[in-house]
DNA sequence: ATAAACAGCGTACAAGTGTACGCTTAAATG
DNA sequence: CATTTAAGCGTACACTTGTACGCTGTTTAT
């Protein structure tokens, strides 16, 4: 079992992936996305996608790890930079941006189909969101000494603000307001931080 | 001219608006919306849609337009509410979750569109937003006396936040679970709002 | 070496789409 | 009253969609 054969399978697998990713755009979205026009551009004929996936939305949910997976890297890379010094919030910032421009179809798929008509799709995205979210509030919780709900409360708004921020940056494309809009984000995100920092010191307070 | 051709259309045009909105829902949006579907359910044949709209995407602006008003009615109340006394925050997000419930459909019509595929539908949506925010954002700097562009921000962050926790709250049923998300939203909102005062607060104190 | 498995293709079909065109019928206009 | 206007209908057409079915050629298993 040399595995020639899966190998290929694998191969034009990718190339569905890619072709489905590639189609993605401001003015295309997932859902309006037909199985015959995914296999064309993969170069396949209409029927062969159903050696890969029985459906696109069986298509479509691969499309949303994916994204869970670039979310992952992207929190990964942000504490990278974080341990080299700076401010921890900036810094965030600055990376999701970043993310978003090199990866704007796949930030749009999750934006879109997290209030999209699939239940399947929008239980997905929520839940790698939700992953985020709890990713981040633990974060915050140990860095910032914060009560547990006060945390998770910063982390879910400070995750809505940023995801917000990211929406409106994919359109916007003048390099000025996009920096305006990451420095807008910023302060809101320490304006959280602020209100959160202090209701946990009164809750502690209050409890001794 | 008695009027009785012109009041006849305007009938039916309402017909077809209603129809519209009555088909949206958690599984169906507008944008997988057909003509013909919407013909049929207003009770009109397919070709007799062309009387009124010239295109789906004109009935659809219809719609966003009608999301607006029925956003500045949210206002309106809110502020009536207000002046009688009690928390601002609790009573506009009570206010909004009410809407919600009642207005699900047309919520969620907002919430899609603006990150939808259509760059007219997407513009139109993002106008009403802004206009809600810059009313938020007027009513903020004069009854807390803040800087205007932190007035600003805290709009921008709140509407954020609310329209955000509005979509998670489509989502649920349990009717306990909807106002614990409310409380969180009140906090998160809270959070926002000191972070604002003590800005602005430095910004003045710089300033002199 | 022989047989089985299977990725990919082409054909075919039923269903649904937007919309052009011409007709009918009732209101509006003169 | 005679004429024009226009809302609503039915038919028709060209497209696109998902997918069922059977065939081919190559890899895998025996």
């Amino acid at each position: 079992m040399s595995g020639v054969r899966a190998q290929q399978k694998e191969k034009t697998r990718r190339l569905l992936i890619d072709a489905a990713l590639n189609q993605l755009s401001a003015e295309r979205s997932f859902s309006n996305l037909s199985l015959r026009e995914v296999a064309k551009e993969a170069g396949l004929a209409p029927t062969s996608f159903y050696r890969h996936f029985s459906d696109m939305d069986e298509l479509g949910l691969t499309l949303v790890d994916e994204a869970g997976l670039t979310l992952r890297q992207l929190m990964r890379q942000a504490r990278q930079r974080i341990a080299k010094g700076g401010s921890v919030i900036q810094i965030s910032v600055q990376t999701f941006m970043e993310l978003i421009e090199s990866n704007g179809n796949i930030f749009r798929l999750l934006l879109r189909e997290r209030s999209g008509t699939s239940a399947a799709f929008r239980a997905a995205v929520i839940r790698e969101i939700r992953y985020f979210t709890m990713e981040l509030r633990d974060y915050l919780q140990q860095a910032n000494q914060l009560d547990a709900e006060v945390a998770y409360m910063q982390a879910n708004a400070a995750v809505t603000i940023v995801f917000s921020a990211g929406s409106d940056a994919l359109d916007i494309d003048d390099k000025n307001e996009r920096e305006q809009l990451a420095q807008q984000t910023i302060q809101q995100l320490r304006f959280i931080a602020r209100g959160a920092a202090e209701l946990s010191d009164r809750r502690k307070a209050g409890k001794k």
